[in-house]
DNA sequence: ACAAAAGTGTTGACATTACACCCATGC
DNA sequence: GCATGGGTGTAATGTCAACACTTTTGT
């Protein structure tokens, strides 16, 4: 197909839907900003911003999650495309939609160039927000659900250090069911990449919980080995 | 953020991972065309091609495959976006991927304006493709090779009357396993959107095999009804 | 009658669920 | 010593995997 340049001239854009895990409030939190500038100037959205035609993608995520949030390393993975035609006022813009998980405990909301006064909403009280986000939200919601049974992606959320009530309230939460105290820890008994780390939380009212960790090289050796993961 | 023209300079472009499965060789098939323009004129690609600024891309997705293979309506599926910044030459090009599913015998195939040539490869014997097609072919297939097992999707792939045999070969060929005969009925049999056609195969060379058929609407009800499809 | 593929049930192994009490700690 | 959440095992049930023979048809 020849290419002439009125195909060249569309946007591709990211946006990020930043999940983190609050302890404190036992809530799945997602990361919202103010946006700077027009369409919707001052409204609610996710992070998010046009990527230069020279720029990687991953990149445009890493940049655009940092300036928010100071995090330098996190998980993210590509949720899919949003293409509708009238998606976005100014033009045709492609949107790729990007699940990041962060730790809470390492984030510092800071306005940046692009979002004014971000904050985290717990995924259940998100207020509607611009453009097709509430959509884009949605399924990268769904996106996280469906990974966190299948993938250990909620070692992203937990400090490094966590207790096994920590992470199955964990699981409670992002996936709105309850499970069995035994049979959940049953499970993870068999997990050797879980460590116990031989050390109890501190400053809790009761008896203390035993600290785990997840052990990243020897659940990637597992993996290779040809073991799934499952919750 | 401001948008000034330079954002305005990428290309959006789709591109079809066309399957289909060939009851006579029991072979998965994947569609290949050669490239009717520069780059890489004459060379093996997937079917695809450049959206313009106005176009739906599920309506570049039909128009592609319909062109091809003279098909009207079809299963697909967005798979993922593929960004890398140097995949095209001509520029910034982002190419969103379809799973596209196909009834071999609904099929003409066509030359086209953008595709001479298109023919059918068995998907374990695909030549090398340009661009950053093999890494999109091989993505494609595991995700045909994950929906397969909780999703109808093999119904797209045979015929409105199918056998049990036929289904069960299609399985064991695309997800490249073998599954027990009557395990793999006794699983069927408790889906009641698979029905009995009462008509049996013809001309065949020894005992016919009863005909079944995927019963759409029944599906879409007990999906509704929380049940979930999965071999 | 024979060759070839279609069709059919049962058993054991394993995985998943349900369930109730003792333990360790801070106050 | 009491209040609170942390921590532990067993039995029943359901699910999945293994397995061999009879039936139907065309020639």
């Amino acid at each position: 197909m020849p290419e002439p340049v009125e195909y060249f001239n569309s946007a591709i854009s990211v946006n990020c839907a930043v999940f983190a895990y609050d302890k404190a409030d036992e809530n799945l939190k997602i990361l919202l900003i103010h946006r700077e500038f027009d369409p919707y100037k001052g409204l609610l959205a996710l992070p998010g911003g046009l990527v230069y035609p020279n720029e990687s993608l991953d990149n445009a995520v890493e940049n655009i999650v940092k300036s928010v949030t100071g995090i330098d390393y996190f998980y993210s993975e590509q949720v899919r495309a949003f293409t509708d035609t009238n998606r976005h006022p100014s033009g045709r813009v492609v949107s790729i939609a990007y699940l990041c998980l962060v730790n809470l405990k390492d984030v510092n909301l800071t306005n940046s160039s692009f979002a004014i006064s971000p904050e985290w909403y717990p995924i259940h009280e998100k207020p509607n927000l611009v453009f097709d986000h509430d959509h884009i939200t949605d399924t990268a919601y769904q996106r996280l659900q469906n990974d966190l049974r299948i993938k250990p992606l909620a070692f992203e959320l937990l400090n490094s250090k966590f207790t096994l009530p920590q992470l199955q309230t964990l699981y409670e939460v992002v996936l709105n069911t309850q499970f069995d105290k035994r049979n959940f820890r049953r499970k993870l008994a068999y997990m050797d990449y879980i460590e116990d780390t031989k050390e109890v939380q501190k400053y809790n009212l009761y008896r203390p919980a035993k600290l785990y960790r997840f052990n990243h090289e020897k659940f990637s050796i597992m993996r290779k080995k040809g073991s799934l993961f499952s919750i």
